[in-house]
DNA sequence: TCAGTTTCATAATATCATATTATTTTACTA
DNA sequence: TAGTAAAATAATATGATATTATGAAACTGA
């Protein structure tokens, strides 16, 4: 029994008529005579009476026409749940970031997202390594990361460029000033992130570069708490743009300049090279562009 | 999209590999390969990513799972359920009957049947040219009547030979003789079935042929009311044995032989010539049969 | 009642979807 | 890095499902 055959077994119920369901479905009446007789063969039941040359529909007849109108609607129902799902009606997109990006950028992207397209957005939130391994399984979709990927089989494209700034309160000396020379760092407290964290890292290493000394009194895994921290003038830190750019527009902290030192890194998508892009995959990634180029 | 494709489909999620649901379902990996393929040319989306060379579902594809599963388990349940009225574990049986056989006799064959098969029964009672009716309508499925059937369409096969009795109350004065000569009834107040019923054309064409006047006082459609009639020593009546039997037995009523006239009828059962005799169909038309032998 | 029409069934044949085998490409494994 | 295994592709074979042609039965209307 074929989807065909119960389509042509329940138009002739609809119909009570051979020849006219063959009208309908644009086939020749022995056509349908032939798939009729075939059922019944195969079901060993009778499903219609021939009396006269009138059909009526025996009680097993009943019953198949019964279930073959709920199996066809379901078939109609799942093609066109599929064709909402092509046209972005519809659809689960699964984004994982690392934690700068996914704390103050993705959510707002995500938000904008689903206003244009009322799809399921899952998030993840985990550092590179995190991310990048979801991409291998294929837990997520796509990622956005800072640090760097190793596995061959994922693609990098470049996304936004983020820089980190130093910070202080707006009542800290250097408020006034909003440029220091690198020495002047020296003898300062500064909160940072943990060992590990991207944002760390990068800071290291650019004061290494440049040959700044440096001293580290409180860290703190939290950034909103780092922020926090340096508001109340407990010490400067070097904070992501992303993080920091609503609290320098506000005045409650300050960006300042060290020289013409500059923390910078970039921010990539990711994905792997096998997936197949769906148009919503494709529609994020240009929502992703769209949006950084809002905030650039 | 075919049952096939779906089952196919289904496999290959299940299974998360081509080549494991290709032997699962004897046939050769290509042709699953080919299958899924089609299917996403067809829909227009992606239903698995071949990442490396591990299976994973699609968001697409995990719909179309959850679909298909619920589409193969309605094919399914619906083959079952036909096998079951096949082995007649269900089924549904149309009966009618005139008045006296329906009304005496066919609750308890009904009855019976039921105790064997658990099928629905349905049940009407008209008289016998509504019950021909409904057979040449395919409305009902088989009829028991007593009078003649005109339309050359329908099957009659005699049934069970009836006969009325002359029957009068216990204190009646025929009670104690239990004969009485044709001669006799003249004068006695007789309470008869309306004009129309088979019971009535029955005794009014016996009577005729034997040349005996007869005086009907009273006329009730009702044949219990007219055994309470008979019981009250209103009058007496000519009823068919199937709805006194047990009266007599009783001693409620008392029946009355008149010379050597009798009152004879056949019912029979009749069905439409092209009706397709189901194994339901056959099983009762055995069981009437059987159970006419028992009250003979 | 009987020709004309309609409906379903049957038979012979054609077509096309769906299988098969053979082969290539790609990726995992030892 | 060879060996193995999985999926994709190509060419071909097969068989179910159409088609046309025709027949039988039954309804319709003069």
């Amino acid at each position: 029994m074929t989807l065909r055959d119960i389509e042509i077994f329940v138009t002739v119920c609809e119909l009570k008529s051979m020849s006219a369901a063959a009208k309908k479905l644009y086939m020749s009446q022995p056509a349908v005579s032939q798939t009729i007789s075939q059922m019944e063969g195969e079901l060993q039941v009778r499903l219609f009476d021939r009396i006269g040359r009138k059909l009526t529909l025996t009680y097993p007849g009943e019953i198949l026409y019964s279930y073959g109108r709920r199996i066809l609607n379901l078939v109609k129902e799942a093609e066109s749940t599929l064709d909402d799902v092509r046209n972005m009606r519809m659809g689960r997109l699964r984004v994982g970031a690392s934690t700068t990006v996914g704390i103050y950028l993705l959510p707002e992207i995500i938000g904008e997202f689903r206003k244009r397209f009322s799809v399921d957005v899952y998030f993840t939130i985990d550092n590179t390594a995190g991310i990048e391994k979801l991409i291998s399984d294929n837990s997520i979709d796509l990622g956005i990361v800072e640090g760097p990927v190793h596995s061959r089989e994922i693609v990098v494209i470049p996304y936004i460029d983020d820089e980190l700034y130093l910070v202080c309160s707006k009542n800290h000396r250097w408020a006034e000033k909003k440029s220091i020379s690198p020495a002047e760092i020296e003898n300062e407290d500064i909160i940072m992130r943990e060992k590990g964290s991207g944002t760390r890292e990068v800071f290291e290493e650019t004061m290494a570069r440049n040959n700044v000394r440096y001293r580290i009194k409180y860290v703190l895994t939290n950034t909103e708490a780092i922020k926090k921290a340096v508001e109340a003038n407990i010490g400067v830190s070097v904070i992501s743009r992303l993080a920091v750019e609503k609290e320098i527009r506000g005045g409650r902290l300050v960006k300042v300049d060290i020289g013409n030192i500059r923390f910078e890194r970039k921010f990539s998508i990711i994905y792997h090279k096998d997936k197949f892009k769906s148009n919503l995959f494709e529609e994020f990634i240009r929502h992703l562009y769209n949006f950084s180029s809002n905030i650039k």
